[in-house]
DNA sequence: TACAGGCTTTGATCTGGGTCAAGGATATAG
DNA sequence: CTATATCCTTGACCCAGATCAAAGCCTGTA
């Protein structure tokens, strides 16, 4: 039975709850969080909640936009693709995020789950009568897709014009700061775990890089003690501010 | 006089008109087109219109972000740099581009002016309450927000995946879209002018390359009967069809 | 007409990161 | 416990594009 459901790559829960948003574990991290708990019924009527088993692609760059989604749990990776194959990371779609912003009338991006992947799953007029219903939600919207345009430019300047090592570095701060304690701010001696769900290869399509330079450059960064690799899916950061030095240039 | 004032890097214009917006070149393609004539003269007295000189750096990155800008003529390069100096230009803004979205409490990006630029400028507070009465405007601004995004990412695929020929036949085709006839359409037969008013350094720190590869990379396309170069601001494009074919990876 | 200063082009050489290849670690299935 | 597959690491070598260097080529000034 459940071996059943886990072989397809899409469910749509079935006993659907009214109160599914008053117990969102992904609310306070997503644009739900403006919507009062009064009005949270009328958002969870117009939610669809759908599971993504891993590495299912959900979203299809070029399709017809029809959907937005809010990640509530699990990781996506966000990518376009060449004609011949090569692949560009945009973005890790995480808890709390707001999938559907590089939209206009079709997907610009696939996303494929990294682990199983819940998401609330709204349709484009149900999603139109929320924002028309409620401005803050429009408001928060548009403070999220201008901050997503913040980290894409971040993002040009990594890929434009860092070096390998510099770029993992960037990456390796950026998961780091994702952590809830004191972002930004651990010092050399402190120890942050930071957890990654997708591969080498992942890492690799998202700077710009191949998995091979990914591989050597860790390596190195372990080498000088910068970090520790307790396994493939975990890194602990041993030198925040030192990396964090490399990763802007100052080096 | 003239020459006084040509001295002078920004230059906020003297005699306000209540009408400014009413006969605005820029109105049709900018977010403001979505306010009616009617409310046209509110608009106008929100915002102060402002000439910069070619080179002068009005917006840099960093500095708390009092004002949002709306482009009314001429060229500016956005861009973000590294301490010691290597720059990543995200874009270009010409006519109706809206500047400020990607912006936290601080700019995100630097904005030179390529051209004699003129822009109206927005202060916050004046821009919230705009915000507030026209619901219309909110909405447009998260609309253009998508659209940067997806074009964002379009440009992290360019950065971190194409070849130096990828990288400038998609300029050179997304130059040639701007204009205005048939766009994306042109045969390999009809010759389309486009103008570049940044420096070959401006475009190769737009593309993550140098300025001698940008002029190596130019110099083989001319001699492929793919474009002319009639002078340094200006390339006709011959074969629309085959440079959008190299930009895609279709090669 | 000459000269200065800033772009741009072109050539020669170098190198960071890609490609190719071999092995090692882990995981799931049988 | 072994087989097969997938991912990761490491080494040897290569190449697209960077760097270094030297002319061209405008445009404005006098």
């Amino acid at each position: 039975m459940t071996a059943m459901i886990r072989s397809r790559p899409l469910v749509i829960d079935a006993h659907r709850d009214r109160n599914v948003c008053l117990h969102c574990q992904a609310r306070p991290f997503s644009v739900c969080s403006v919507i009062s708990d009064a009005d949270l019924e009328r958002l969870g009527a117009a939610a669809v909640t759908v599971t993504v088993q891993p590495g299912h692609t959900f979203i299809q760059e070029g399709d017809p936009a029809e959907h937005f989604f809010n990640v509530t749990a699990g990781t996506a990776k966000l990518f376009k693709l060449l004609p011949d194959g090569r692949r560009q990371v945009t973005g890790f779609a995480a808890i709390g995020y707001f999938l559907g912003l590089a939209v206009s009338s079709s997907y610009a991006f696939s996303a494929e789950a990294l682990d199983t992947v819940r998401i609330c799953r709204f349709n484009r007029p149900k999603l139109r009568a929320l924002l028309d219903d409620f401005p803050a939600l429009e408001k928060k919207l548009l403070e999220v897709a201008s901050n997503e345009l913040v980290v894409a430019q971040e993002q040009m300047l990594l890929l434009g014009r860092k070096t390998a090592r510099e770029r993992l570095a960037s990456f390796l701060i950026a998961r780091a700061n994702l952590l809830p304690h004191c972002a930004g701010h651990a010092p050399d001696g402190a120890k942050e775990r930071i957890h990654l769900p997708m591969t080498r290869s992942d890492i690799a399509d998202y700077l710009g890089l191949t998995i091979e330079t990914i591989s050597r450059t860790l390596s190195r960064f372990k080498a000088e003690q910068l970090i520790e690799i307790p396994n493939n899916a975990e890194i602990v950061v041993l030198k925040h501010e030192t990396l964090d030095n490399i990763a802007t240039g100052m080096t």
